[in-house]
RNA sequence: GGAGGCGUGCGUGAGUGGUUGAAACGAACUGUCUUGAAAACAGUUAUGCCAGCAAUGGCAUCGAAGGUUCGAAUCCUUCCGCCUCCGCCA
């Protein structure tokens, strides 16, 4: 969430910020009645219980009548307090003014291109045609739906290798691995900066036990901390995190509905770094690093974009996408996302940092590292060879024990 | 899922209705002493909100939410978490 204080004293700033997150300002104006509702109402609460502490002989007319008075301003401040933090959620988080200002994803820029496409000599098959019988998308729909899908043989083994990659190359930076919960009680959803994910249609509910679906282990990890003070000099903290990641990908019916480009779980290595204020715009740029590392690793063409105000997370203060390109749609599809929330997750999860006499809010960020399906769908245009095979990248032939996927022999 | 136990400050741990925001011990920090360190001695050390330039003052917080009471860490209810035992299970 955002710093009280700072919609207080700059409320035009805030205002503006908003607008540029292409959302409502009214919001601000709003949240600032209420607030003062609240502290008025807060005043006199506190007023009524410096009354009370004085009474010291026992029951008597007077203390009854200050006992109701304070029980109904309790219930008044209790309401008004409720919307003031609904209301509080709901403004999103200012963006970064050097971030390009859009209304959506056609505002954002493109930083930079990296890596060589591909140039076949024939026509370039779509990952579907080339991967055959290893994903199927049939049984998968009689058994779950839409938009969910089997992965089979080979592709199975290359999932597991991207995800061994990632794991090696994180954890030799000093990232520890993390498995985290992928269901998640709706209060942190909200401290984490969620309300549009849960609120909306886009994530899963498990309605039993009140429980949401991860839509990302960032989800799961940034509360790993909450309502702890770090130690300064163990900063930036650093999780490499491996997850099944649920979106239920509402509003994108009819959007890349086939194959398993756009589905409702996947797997997911996720990057999560704690830092200390003044160093989260460095580490955003160390995270992405290490995405264009691994991109480069597996020898993918992809470029770099600056998400606009109106593209990027509802949390973020800055967002950098990486798109890889794909021969068989001939464009680049987004593939890796990385963002720093600054301290609004961290606000509403309250973890702080402590070094000598300083203590404040950590800054949080997240990244990804490996979203798996995607990378094998990048993996399977870009290394296709004529005859319909597909090459297995150098970095992962190792993990895999072979050179070249083979699809899967089944009567 | 069943039975029982527990949840207090940085830690251990006291506290069963009225200056208890909270004893004691430990830990950390500061000072004195010392060439330095240790020891000893003295002192300091929770968070949030509101008002105030500030000093400071007020209110809240003993897992969470309700309730009883003039007054709750302390009594009641519900929930959550942890531990032990049983059942079930990859």
């Amino acid at each position: 969430m955002l710093d009280v204080n700072l919609i207080r004293k700059e409320k035009d700033l805030v205002k503006e910020g908003v607008k540029r997150k292409n959302i409502s300002p009214k919001i601000v104006d709003d949240f600032l009645a209420l607030d003062e509702r609240w502290k008025t109402l807060t005043a006199q609460l506190d007023n009524l219980r410096r009354d009370r502490s004085f009474i010291k002989e026992g029951p008597s007319l007077d203390a009854k009548n200050l006992k109701s008075q304070i029980k109904q301003l309790d219930a008044e401040i209790k309401e008004v307090s409720e919307k003031r933090n609904k209301t509080l959620v709901l403004i999103p988080n200012i963006p970064a003014n050097v971030a390009p200002v859009g209304k959506d994803e056609s505002g954002n820029v493109v930083l930079r291109e990296v890596g060589e496409k591909p140039n076949f000599k024939f026509k370039p098959k779509d990952y579907m045609a080339l991967a055959g019988n290893m994903i199927n998308m049939e049984s998968a729909g009689q058994v779950s739906g839409s938009r969910f899908g089997y992965i089979l043989g080979d592709l199975v083994l290359l999932e597991f290798s991207l995800v061994q990659l990632a794991m090696d190359k994180l954890v030799e930076k000093g990232f520890i691995p993390v498995v985290p919960p992928v269901m998640v009680k709706p209060e942190i959803m909200k401290a984490m900066g969620k309300v549009k994910f849960i609120e909306g249609d886009d994530a899963f509910h498990v309605a039993k036990d009140n429980l949401y679906l991860v839509g990302s282990s960032e989800h799961s990890i940034g509360p790993l901390h909450m309502d702890s003070v770090l130690d300064g000099k163990s900063l930036p903290r650093r999780y490499a995190g491996f997850s099944t990641c649920f979106r239920r990908e509402a509003g994108s019916y009819g959007k890349d509905t086939k194959g398993i480009l756009r589905v409702h779980q996947f797997d997911k290595v996720e990057m999560f770094s704690f830092t200390k204020p003044e160093d989260s715009e460095k580490e955003h740029q160390f995270l992405l690093g290490i995405q264009e590392e691994l991109m480069q690793v597996l020898k993918l063409p992809y470029q770099v974009i600056a998400n606009c105000t109106g593209d990027m997370g509802f949390g973020d203060y800055k967002q950098f996408d990486i798109e890889v390109y794909l021969p068989g749609q001939g464009k680049y599809r987004e593939l890796c996302s990385t963002s720093n929330t600054t301290d609004y997750q961290a606000r509403g999860l309250n973890i702080k940092y402590r070094e000598g006499e300083k203590k404040d809010f950590v800054h949080t960020l997240n990244a990804t590292a490996f979203a798996i399906g995607r990378t094998l769908i990048a993996i399977l245009e870009n290394y296709q060879n004529e005859d319909g095979g597909v090459t297995i990248p150098k970095a992962l032939q190792g993990y895999v024990k072979k050179k070249k996927i083979s699809g899967l022999a089944l009567d």
